[in-house]
DNA sequence: CATGAATGAGATTTCATTCAT
DNA sequence: CATGAATGAAATCTCATTCAT
């Protein structure tokens, strides 16, 4: 698998990555330690400094790893995908289906990417935000020139609104203390959106 | 010094209370330091002791009043109003014009009220945050049984996605670089609602 | 110890460059711990960063301070002097005897100032050391003037060997297990060195 | 790798401490990485460990080996010359030559032999320095025998003073943005110098 | 009540050195 | 011999909190 190429131990970036997530979604990213996710990582504390620049570039590379992954995820399941509202409950189900899939990973974007957006502002997770709120804007307009939706509702105004729903699903996923599964809750949003909307 | 006027303690109270949410808002509360809001409120470092027992205690107090403040307004607002729609609509409008009346106070609450709910357990911000969405949800079902909204439709579920819409409006406004009124978007947001939910 | 009472030291700025000065000299400024200078002082380490912004900044203040002293002391003993000779004289005796008079300060000086030198760009001790060499030719050069001195050598690179000589002195002062005064020798360096010079 | 040719050894070795010394002028010793040493090298961190104990070692062999040179190439050019003004002239010239040959070299002894001089006790360098002034003086003494120079004077401090005024030299040489030659200077320096102390 | 100098625990980050490959 | 990933001890600096005045 090295090709040639030495891939210095991708296995343990990754582990820090996995800890990181673990320890900040437990106790927040400003009261964890990097001792603590080393120690989570299985790992010397002076070791994770070999694959991060500092405790702020984990945060960045989680956001970062996770837009990546969610954004080539998307691309791929909507390609075939043509029908307008189709193509927002696939979103939806998406967004939620991966919010659910890692509890850990959820309370980190939920909790600590908003604090995250206000203060780095030319951070990438920031624009793969904006590119999300986009994707959902151009496939409503879609459907609006298609006829699908009305056409005197403001696409940004609406795509806002569905990723506000979308997101205090899973913001109350992670705070319930009863555990149910997050991803159904993206067809009832569906509904009632789609019913609100329609033309 | 005092020009032989008691300077009322509520006055010190308060000056840390708005320099905190200022200061809050600018570097987020874990950048902030106490001898910051010190010294925007005009006090001693050790002032700040005399009217709050530690720094946390102080975001807390924020989010203590403000949603006191609310709760009080919002019950007299919603008093007189009887038509669960225009009850709806009341309360999206009083949300968004609370919000949009003090920019400080609504970044302190998008950005730190989330984490501030995950970590520190039952606090009264996050009881207030239940009772509100309590009221949306008894206000729907309300609605429900005039006939005015679908049945089938979930309480609990729709009042989510009302809040969760609200919010989102309310972030995207402390995010944006633009400056807009807020509170106009509760009709827009409502409109696409009701048609949503409605019978 | 205390007898339970807190004896404040009586100027901690003070304190803690004396106390700096010592630790310096003993192990010099790499392998001086903060901490080491805070307990010599009597002070808890964050004491020192209410004083000195860095461990860098007390070493220039030790600089400083000193070259200040140093420079006005100089000032005003030769304010009175005018024959070329005696002042050179003068100066060999002022560089010596305060020196000789601190023994830690002396080992700051010749054993970091150098390398400080080297890497600092342009702070006040070295701005403080040129000044020095300026004084020493410019008095030379007043001799030659006068006729006391040969008038074909150049008059700078004499002031460097003087101060080369004196500074020798100092160093192997320092350097020795013998303990003898240092000032003394100002007079034999002078009398070769005038011996060397003169017309 | 090797072409199928055995690097000798010495090369490696020979690499690194040319790469220290470069690396400590630039940066100093305590500012200086063993990782840079290695780079500079070309060779791997750990390789260095193969060559010397610690970095601590490394700045002892360049000293050493520099001094050993350099009373190996001075035995070698004094040993025809009788005369102790020549000789003394000599030493001068072989002084400022060696330093002003490699400035890297002359920065690492003027900067930090002297820092090492007074930690490391019995470190092998100052013992080379040691006798590298016992000769100038037992030179001078000779010349003293033989009626070249007053005999009143005292040879151990005028051996230091001679060594304080080429040391003063070859540190302003390296603390000079101006880029002159150094060994010039010994004949302006021997010429004052003999002056002084002729008899 | 108010002050602000002082405290000291604690966290991030660096880097000389080691050792399995 | 050579490598360089990994280690972990150590040090600077920060800042919430206290308390003598």
């Amino acid at each position: 698998m090295n090709n040639g190429v030495r891939v210095p131990v991708a296995d343990k970036r990754e582990a820090i990555l996995r800890a990181a997530t673990h320890v900040f979604a437990r106790n927040g990213y400003f009261n964890s330690k990097v001792a603590d996710i080393a120690r989570e990582a299985g790992v010397a504390d002076g070791t994770v400094y070999l694959y991060f620049k500092s405790k702020e570039e984990i945060l960045h590379s989680i956001f970062d790893r996770s837009m990546d992954e969610a954004i080539a995820e998307g691309r791929k399941q909507l390609e075939s995908v043509v029908d307008p509202r189709e193509r927002l409950r696939k979103i939806a189900h998406l967004h939620l289906e991966r919010m659910g899939a890692d509890r850990d990973l959820a309370v980190v974007f939920q909790v600590e990417l908003r604090g995250s957006m206000k203060f780095m502002e030319e951070f990438s997770a920031a624009r793969g935000f904006a590119e999300y709120l986009s994707l959902i804007r151009e496939t409503f307009a879609e459907g609006q020139r298609a006829g699908l939706f009305r056409k005197n509702l403001n696409a940004k105004l609406v795509s806002k609104i569905l990723f506000g729903a979308l997101d205090e699903m899973a913001t109350n996923w992670i705070l319930s203390k009863r555990r149910y599964r997050l991803a159904p809750m993206a067809d009832e949003v569906m509904d009632i959106f789609l019913s609100g909307v329609s033309a």
